[in-house]
Formats: C-alpha cells, sequence, structure tokens
DNA sequence: CATACATATTGATATGTGTCAATATGTTTA
DNA sequence: TAAACATATTGACACATATCAATATGTATG
C-alpha cells in the first residue's frame, strides 16, 4: 500500500510532470501542444510523458501523426481536489470524471 | 499554485518521508520510536523529519527529552484518502482531523 | 555538575534523475 | 517511394538528494 501510494505521488513529484497533468484536467492533448506549454524541448516532454504513462497515470491514443494523453486515473484527479486546486476539472477523461 | 502543489507532493514523494507520515496517521510520535519503524538510522530519520517539518507537513513539540512530531496539515490527509488509503485515521492532530 | 539520554548536524559517498542535442522510428502525403 | 512531419530513444552531463558514521547540541537525573 506504500509502494502504489509511493509510484503515484513520485509520478507526479517533477515540475515538468506536474504541469503536464495539471494541463491535461482541461482535456487530452498531444505532445506538440504540451511541449510549449511547459517549456521544454521535444524530446524531454516525451520522456516524462512516457514515465506519467508507465505508472498508469496517463494513456495515449493515436490519431494520425499526433499522438494524444490523457489522465487515466481518478485518483490523480482527486489529489488535486485534495490539494486545494480551485481548477475546475473539465473534460478529464478518466472513468470516474467522464 | 503549481508550486505549492509541488511542493506537499515532493515533501512526501520519498519512502522514507511517505513512511513517516502515514505511521503519524495514527498519531503523534517521539523519534526514537520513528526511527525504528522506518527501519532507517536515527540521523537519516531526523533529517527526514527535518524536512517534513520545514515543508509544513509536520510540527513538533518537546516533552522532556523526547520531541514528538505529528502531521499538522490537512491536505495531507486528505491525499491519504484521494488514494484509496482505507486505513481509518484515528488521531492526526492537525486542524481538520481533530 | 557530571553523566546518560534524545535528537540534530556535519562530511563523505553513492545513486538517481532531469535535461538537452542528436538520432531513430513511425506515419502521412505528394 | 521519397520527403515531411510527429514522437520516441540514446548518450552525455550536471545536479540533487538519500544514506550513514561520527560528532555536536540540548535536556534531565543522580
Amino acid at each position: 500500500m506504500v509502494d502504489e501510494t509511493l509510484k503515484i505521488i513520485k509520478a507526479l513529484s517533477d515540475e515538468t510532470r506536474l504541469k503536464i497533468v495539471k494541463f491535461l484536467l482541461n482535456g487530452e492533448k498531444c505532445v506538440c501542444e504540451i511541449f510549449p506549454h511547459v517549456k521544454r524541448t521535444q524530446s524531454t516532454t516525451s520522456i516524462q510523458l512516457g514515465k506519467l504513462e508507465k505508472s498508469g497515470i496517463l494513456k495515449s491514443r493515436r490519431e494520425g501523426k499526433k499522438i494524444f494523453y490523457f489522465i487515466s486515473d481518478l485518483r490523480v484527479c482527486n489529489i488535486f481536489e485534495s490539494l486545494g486546486s480551485r481548477k475546475k476539472i473539465k473534460k478529464c477523461r478518466c472513468e470516474g470524471c467522464r
């Protein structure tokens, strides 16, 4: 139980990754939208997206040349609510939110 | 808003610190109880307790020779609920819980 | 006041990881 | 199928940090 909790918290414990997840609270985005938003290189962003996906927080789908990422774990949304983020979650695609 | 969230998440993103905080969900503990529980050196434990206190998650009080640490931020308790920790929070001393 | 006890700090070390440029992979389009 | 586009991977590097043993600090007790 510590392990699973730690996995999720560690996945969010980096500025780039946290910004990505917060950005995705507005709905799915493709990589080409994400990396300018977080102000990181395309490669850096891709690496961090990979980690978020590996940890189970995000999922991705291909649409033509683009790949879209979206939040896939309700617990992540709950964490932001817990932390008093007043931002309304609009188009989160995770099971609990849609 | 990312900054404050990140601060809390980073504070919890280490196995030792996470174990400490989970342990303290049962109520305040002194250092001499904490470091055997997390299976770390007294010095290591003290360092991590210092970081948790600095981040605002914990507070401490002295009672004789011993120093007791306790959770002081409701958001931390909420995070564990968000993450589906079914453990009942019993004696948490943070504002929201007592 | 000297000693034992509880916790904090310091210095050294090892390990992890975030970042970027360059390159590779995969997909569409002309 | 060649070229353009979107994303992923690799290798190098710098930096952060978790850990421990040893020591220092602070508190009570005899």
